[in-house]
DNA sequence: CAAAAATAAACGAACGTTCTTTTATTAAAA
DNA sequence: TTTTAATAAAAGAACGTTCGTTTATTTTTG
């Protein structure tokens, strides 16, 4: 029997990504993700169930990625401080270095797609994170506070500050944004004052 | 002649918003979308030119409005403190009021269409923060910094704990998250004690 | 009556998916 | 070693459906 040339699934997978990038789910259609990844439309059916497969398995797998990349290098019995520092670099690194999969993964995030997906996906990060914070808090390196605040706190500005970055405007009335290690470290510096007692 | 029937309109927006925010952009169909409205497809057309200026249309709208209430009872001669209070209990008050509209303006935001509309979008907010910032600093209620790090330490915090709250799941792992007035301004002061100098 | 709003019906194009056939590859048979 | 049978991958063409949009016509109202 024939083997799968796992070239081909990757190339769908990419091209997929890149198809809901640039033009949205709606530019998603299966005939022409096909043609660009130089496949026959029968052939996606080999890999993935139906379209709805196809993207819940790239945000599986872009998910689980992303958490591994995040926690590089990263110990829940860290300070709290450094353990910080370590997730925001990881993460700015991820995301410079693939900004497709970060725009891909932004955009699912916000789409009605994500309620409905969430709940298969796993994501080791969280499980990390409940560790980090709790140790913070008892060693009395963090304030108390519930932990939606916290992560709204602690990772939401660098998400958009990332956002701004890869934003071809910046924001509206100014030239374009670009964020260099001082400023992300000098923003990190302002949350760690908000976040430590 | 015979006048237009502007509550035709307003349901064609209306419908529409809900489609993008209950089924994605691949949600909205002109025909399906007529149904749901009352209205036959071309009379959509009447009020849109195609698809696209559609969803234009409601995003200027909705960015016009949200603007505008952001900004109710809001002076950029306040104090820091109290201006940035104001914006956060105008925002806050709005999108709980309307999460459809929340909703669809966050899809939008992620979306490609964003960048797309990006450029000729009015937003009397832009102007306001930029005077009202400016103050801030003069007055050293404020660290100088970059725009783009004020306002991804200033906003972007409320926007996710906001997203928190209208998310059916919260935080995956733990239960459902509300958002109290309580919580709100206990967020609030974690913000300016990282903003103010 | 004039004129714009509104509709029903229809257009070709594109959609997601499947059917049928061909191709490549492995393992057994000669 | 060569041939053959078996099997899954891959392809191409086509399925019926729905898409965005328009045309031709009717309805409403100043």
């Amino acid at each position: 029997m024939r083997l799968r040339d796992e070239l081909k699934e990757l190339a769908i997978r990419e091209q997929a990504m890149e198809m809901i990038v640039k033009e949205g789910f709606d530019g998603l259609s299966m005939q022409k993700l096909a043609k660009a990844a130089g496949v026959s439309p029968a052939t996606i059916y080999i890999y993935f169930k139906d379209r709805e497969d196809l993207i819940r398995q790239i945000y599986y797998e872009e998910m689980l990625v992303m958490s591994q990349e995040t926690l590089k290098g990263f110990d829940p019995d860290m300070h709290f401080d450094e353990g910080l520092r370590v997730q925001w670099m990881n993460r700015a690194q991820y995301c410079m270095k693939y900004p497709l999969r970060m725009h891909f993964m932004e955009q699912m995030r916000h789409s009605p797609l994500h309620e409905k997906f969430q709940g298969d996906a796993q994501n080791p990060f969280s499980a990390a994170m409940k560790t980090f914070v709790a140790n913070a808090i008892q060693r009395n390196e963090l304030v108390k506070l519930p932990i939606e605040v916290y992560w709204s706190m602690a990772y939401a500005p660098l998400y958009q500050l990332i956002k701004f970055h890869q934003s071809e405007n910046g924001m509206p009335g100014w030239g374009k944004f670009v964020l260099d290690e001082q400023t992300l470290n000098r923003t990190l510096d302002l949350v760690l004052k908000a976040l430590k007692p």
